[in-house]
DNA sequence: TCTGGGGTCCTAGGACCC
DNA sequence: TCTGGGGTCCTAGGACCC
C-alpha cells in the first residue's frame, strides 16, 4: 500500500487565496466603506462576493439583491468591477513574486508559488516565509489573504481553505493524515458532487480515505485526474506550479441571458452578434482567431440548441462569423420559441499571424475588414466598449443600455475609466475582463 | 443556491485506414 | 462478403474550477 513520506516538505508549495475578494476590494478602494456590510455583483442581481460584516448581517452568496436589501437595508450594493480587481490582483502576485520567480497566477483572486530550496537564500524557513508573505499582502494591499503550506498544489489547497479568512496552516507531510482525516472527501480540490457521489459509494468519505485506497481499485475505478490528485494527496507533486503567464486561450466565451426571455427572431439573433462581436474584441486583445465557432440558443427550460462551424480561414472578424453563422442560426431557432440566452464559444484558437490564407484573394478582401477591425479597436479604446458596432448587434446594445440606470450607467463608466487610466501609468496588461 | 459568466481537461465512441 | 486486429483522428459531452 502507498503511503505517506514522512519528510516535511519535500517541495514547499504555498497558495495564496483573497478573502471575499472583490468585497475587499471595494473597501480597499474606497476606505470610507470600511466596517460597512459590502456586497459585490449587482449587475446579475445576486450577492457575489461580501465583506464579513454583511456575513453577519445574514446575507449570502448567491442570494437575491431585494432580499438583501430587506434583511440588512444599509447594504452598500455594487457592481463588479473586474478591472479594478485584476489591478489588486496583479500587486498580489507582484508582492509574492519578491520572494520567488515561481509564482502561478491561477485566478483573478489566488495564486501559488514554489519555495522550494529558497531557505537558506531567504534565511528563514518554508513557514517563515508564509507568514513573511501574507504580512506583506495584508499591509500592502489592505486586504486579508488566506494562506497554505504544503507539499503539492492540491495539499496547500487544503491548507489555505482550513481556516479562512485571514488563515495561515501549515501542513508538512508527517501531519497530513490530521487534516485529511478531518476533510470530508467532497471538499478536496478537484472532486465534485459526482465523483464524491461516486467514492462515497464505496466507503471513501474523507480525503484521507481516498489518499490510502488501494490502489488496485483507483486504478480500476478512477480516471486519470482522481488518481492524480490522490497522489497529490499522499504528497507527491503531479501539478507543477505552471509560471507561464495567462496570456494564451485555448477558447474564449461569451454569452448573456436576458431578461424578459424572448422569441423574436432578430432580437435573438442580435444578441448572439453582439456575443461574437465582444468575443472577437477580446480574441483581437490577445492576437487569436479562431478556426471553429460554436454558438447556441438556450431555452427557457435551460435546455441548450447549438451547432459548430468550421471556419475557412481563422478569424476574429465579427463581419465574418456573423455572416457565417447566419445560416447555421436558422436551422437552430425555432418560431415561437422563447429563448432566455445566447453564447458563442471561439475555439482552436491560434496566432493571428499564423493564420492560413487561402486562394482566390478571399484574403485580401478579409484583411480589410481586419483594418477595420483594427481601427475599431483603437476607437473602443479611446472612447469605451460599443462606440462602433455591428448593425446586426444593434437590437441588442440597444436593450442593454435601456436596462441599465442613468446611475448605474454612469458609475460603471467611470469605474472603467478609472481603472483603464491606472493600468495604463503603471504600464501592466490586461487581465480581468469588464462583463 | 432553481441556475451568471468564463474557462480547462478528459473520455468514450465513431469514422476511417491498413 | 465475412472475419480479426490495431492504429489515428476527431467530436460530443461530462466534470470540474473560479
Amino acid at each position: 500500500m502507498k503511503c505517506y513520506d514522512h519528510r516535511r516538505y519535500p517541495k514547499a508549495i504555498l497558495h495564496v487565496d483573497g478573502d471575499s475578494f472583490f468585497a475587499q476590494c471595494e473597501v480597499a478602494k474606497n476606505p470610507h466603506l470600511r466596517g460597512l456590510p459590502v456586497v459585490t455583483g449587482s449587475e446579475r442581481g445576486i450577492a457575489s462576493a461580501l465583506t464579513y460584516e454583511a456575513k453577519a448581517a445574514g446575507v449570502k452568496r448567491g442570494m437575491p439583491i431585494h432580499e438583501i436589501k430587506k434583511i440588512c437595508p444599509d447594504a452598500v450594493v455594487l457592481p463588479s468591477d473586474y478591472e479594478s480587481y485584476s489591478l489588486y490582483a496583479l500587486r498580489m502576485y507582484s508582492i509574492v513574486r519578491r520572494y520567488t520567480p515561481e509564482v502561478e497566477e491561477y485566478s483573478i483572486d489566488e495564486c501559488f508559488a514554489d519555495l522550494t530550496g529558497l531557505r537558506r537564500p531567504l534565511r528563514m524557513s518554508y513557514e517563515r516565509m508564509a507568514e513573511c508573505i501574507k504580512r506583506d499582502l495584508v499591509a500592502e494591499l489592505g486586504i486579508t489573504f488566506s494562506v497554505g503550506l504544503a507539499p503539492s498544489k492540491v495539499l496547500a489547497k487544503v491548507a489555505s481553505k482550513w481556516r479562512k479568512p485571514d488563515g495561515l496552516s501549515f501542513i508538512p507531510l508527517n501531519k497530513a493524515h490530521i487534516y485529511l482525516s478531518k476533510l470530508p472527501v467532497e471538499n478536496v480540490w478537484g472532486i465534485g458532487s459526482q465523483t464524491s457521489a461516486f467514492l462515497r459509494k464505496h466507503g471513501i468519505r474523507t480525503a484521507h480515505h481516498l489518499a490510502v485506497a488501494d490502489p488496485e481499485w483507483s486504478e480500476r475505478n478512477l480516471s486519470k485526474p482522481y488518481l492524480e490528485i490522490r497522489k497529490e494527496l499522499l504528497g507527491e507533486v503531479v501539478f507543477e506550479v505552471d509560471r507561464v503567464l495567462k496570456t494564451e486561450y485555448r477558447s474564449i466565451s461569451k454569452t448573456k441571458t436576458f431578461t424578459p426571455p424572448s422569441s423574436d427572431r432578430s432580437f435573438v439573433f442580435s444578441q448572439l452578434s453582439k456575443n461574437i462581436e465582444n468575443a472577437c474584441i477580446k480574441a483581437r486583445r490577445y492576437g487569436l482567431a479562431a478556426e471553429r465557432v460554436y454558438f447556441y440558443l438556450k431555452r427557457c427550460d435551460f435546455k441548450c440548441a447549438g451547432m459548430e462551424i468550421k471556419m475557412s480561414r481563422a478569424t476574429a472578424v465579427p463581419q465574418v462569423i456573423v455572416s457565417c453563422l447566419e445560416e447555421a442560426f436558422g436551422k437552430i431557432y425555432r418560431e415561437g420559441v422563447s429563448y432566455r440566452a445566447t453564447g458563442v464559444v471561439l475555439g482552436n484558437l491560434c496566432k493571428e499571424s499564423v493564420s492560413q490564407h487561402d486562394l482566390f484573394g478571399y484574403s485580401t478582401r478579409v484583411d480589410k475588414t481586419r483594418v477595420i477591425c483594427s481601427h475599431i479597436d483603437k476607437l473602443q479604446g479611446k472612447y469605451g466598449k460599443h462606440t462602433v458596432f455591428l448593425g446586426s448587434s444593434m437590437q441588442a446594445i440597444r436593450f442593454g443600455s435601456s436596462k441599465e440606470g442613468e446611475n448605474v450607467k454612469e458609475r460603471r463608466k467611470n469605474l472603467r475609466f478609472k481603472g483603464e487610466t491606472e493600468r495604463k501609468r503603471l504600464g501592466i496588461p490586461f487581465l480581468g475582463e469588464a462583463s
